[in-house]
DNA sequence: GGGCTGTACTG
DNA sequence: CAGTAC
DNA sequence: GCCC
DNA sequence: ATATG
DNA sequence: CATAT
């Protein structure tokens, strides 16, 4: 839950009124950051107060036509003064932690040129806005408001907790975190003692003495020691590379590497092709991806694709599918009824060769061909004409007869994946991107044998686990604290 | 004390 | 294999 | 760091 | 990348 | 040099 609820003195008129399942999630994350919801604006509202935005019409459906809109405001052309945007302004407001301008995000229903001027300025206004997010993660800390409620001031700390635990590849300690984010976000009271603490699951003594600590002085000396390690500040820059992971940050520094033009000047010609691609497209693989660029995205590669082969499925993954107003990179999985790996692994290649002919795809990472063999994945760079930032891309295809399990993992989150596979494992089975497998002994306990039970429909695999059905919005699990919302107990948990 | 998701690439 | 990524 |  | 044959 | 780790 955001602390400062940027959209609290802003009412969104919210088009169209029809509601989606994925519709219904996004205006509650909306909600969640302070928003107030209409479907049609009163008289007195129907203006514009100076620079400051305290009405105004969101538009979450990109392929409304203008009279669609007007007709289900249920206004005239000439009497709407609110600006009307895109929910691109509000997922990068949202990520940004302010009330952006309209300019760039206007959808203007008299004729009008929008510009490439404007899209290129927010590539400009992100780094800034960098540093008040530092400052501003330490509010809690000065002891102003109390009026946080007392299980959240705590999830405050031990995210940032985990998070620097990640960072430092302390992988376990950093799971230790979220698990006990994931039983307090699940806990309905509010907690006060160590006793009441330790009672809950995946807390135990060490967490139990820092909730009391965060309750009792509003803060963790621990975090704040490491939290200001100037090694740790550097680590966290270098792991941003791709191709670079912890092992490849410490070396560095420990080489005396403080900054990405010492490592461009000491270290280009040894670095791997993957880090050179993860230097050159830093800044932009830093970015967010707004929802409505997937959008483009998806209409880009599906037309492609379909050249190729009409019969073809393209689906975006990933937290696109969880709903996410804002991305850090897009997953396709390509698919086709009743077809095997082969005949989709060259579907692949052809529609790498023509992205890449047609300018989308600008760098391969992991490519479709090695030493003759055609993989069935594809990471690359990709930049849509027009659009200000390279992406990361990843590509995935998948036979018809896996298409459920690929599903599941290629939408995630982690968390989710790793809740279910776990449970698997409690069954005596286990999950994998390509299906739900009983382990039988086979007398060589290295080599078990796996009896394939499901792999073609996601929903039968939550079944065979003794799960609800989740749908995809539902699966932003805990600790990560990406756009969705947590998710509560399900009893399944 | 050992496990903590499971798979596949690069170098 | 270690490291990295998904 | 937590759980078994 | 390094080890091994 | 090819393959294993």
């Amino acid at each position: 839950m955001p602390q400062h609820q940027i959209f609290r003195d802003v009412t969104f008129y919210i088009v169209p009124k029809t509601n989606s399942k994925l519709l219904v999630h996004r205006k509650e994350i909306f909600k969640r950051h302070g928003a107030t919801l209409r479907y049609s604006i009163p008289l007195e509202s129907n203006r514009r107060n100076g620079t400051k935005i305290t009405n105004i019409v969101v538009v979450l459906d990109e392929k409304l036509k203008k009279e669609e809109i007007l007709r289900d405001l249920q206004m005239e052309l000439s009497t709407l003064l609110l600006p009307v945007v895109n929910s691109a302004w509000v997922s990068e407001g949202i990520e940004k932690n302010t009330i952006l301008p309209v300019d760039g995000y206007e959808i203007f229903l008299s004729p009008k040129i929008p510009n490439k001027r404007t899209l290129k300025r927010n590539a400009q206004d992100e780094n800034d806005q960098k540093k008040t997010k530092l400052e501003s993660q330490n509010k809690l800390e000065s002891q102003e408001k109390p009026e946080v409620p007392p299980n959240q001031r705590i999830l405050h700390f031990l995210k940032l907790m985990s998070d620097e635990y990640e960072k430092t590849n302390q992988t376990w300690k950093s799971q230790s975190y979220r698990k006990a984010i994931e039983s307090i976000k699940n806990t309905a009271f509010n907690i006060r003692t160590y006793e009441q603490a330790i009672k809950l699951p995946h807390v135990g003594k060490s967490l139990a003495s820092k909730i009391v600590e965060i309750l009792q002085t509003n803060s963790l000396k621990q975090l704040q020691t490491v939290q200001r390690d100037p090694k740790l500040i550097v680590l966290a820059i270098f792991e941003k590379i791709f191709g670079v992971g912890t092992h490849t940050a410490e070396k560095w520094y420990y080489e005396g590497l403080r900054t990405l033009e010492d490592v461009k000047a000491e270290k280009y010609m040894g670095l791997s092709d993957l880090q050179k691609y993860g230097l050159q497209y830093y800044d932009d693989w830093s970015q967010r991806i707004p929802r409505v660029e997937g959008e483009k995205h998806d209409q880009y590669v599906r037309m492609a694709c379909h050249k190729i082969d009409p019969q073809a499925e393209v689906h975006i993954m990933g937290s696109y599918r969880r709903g996410a107003a804002t991305m850090g990179d897009i997953d396709f999985i390509i698919t086709k009824k009743e077809t095997k790996i082969l005949e989709l692994k060259g579907i692949l290649r052809r529609l790498v060769a023509d992205l890449e002919k047609s300018g989308y795809i600008k760098c391969q990472l992991r490519g479709v061909e090695k030493r003759g063999e055609i993989k069935s994945k594809l990471f690359c760079g990709a930049q849509l004409a027009n659009y200000p930032f390279c992406r990361r891309v990843d590509f995935l295809v998948v036979p018809s007869d896996e298409i459920g399990a690929a599903f599941l993992y290629f939408t995630g989150n982690t968390t989710f994946n790793r809740h279910m596979r776990q449970r698997a494992i409690d069954m005596g089975l286990k999950l994998s991107n390509s299906g739900l497998y009983r382990v039988e002994d086979s007398g060589d306990p290295n080599t078990p044998r796996e009896v394939l039970l499901e792999s073609k429909d996601e929903r039968t695999i939550f079944k065979l686990l003794n799960m609800e059905w989740r749908d995809p919005v539902e699966r932003n699990f805990g600790g990560f604290e990406e756009e969705g919302k947590s998710v509560k107990a399900a009893g399944d948990f």
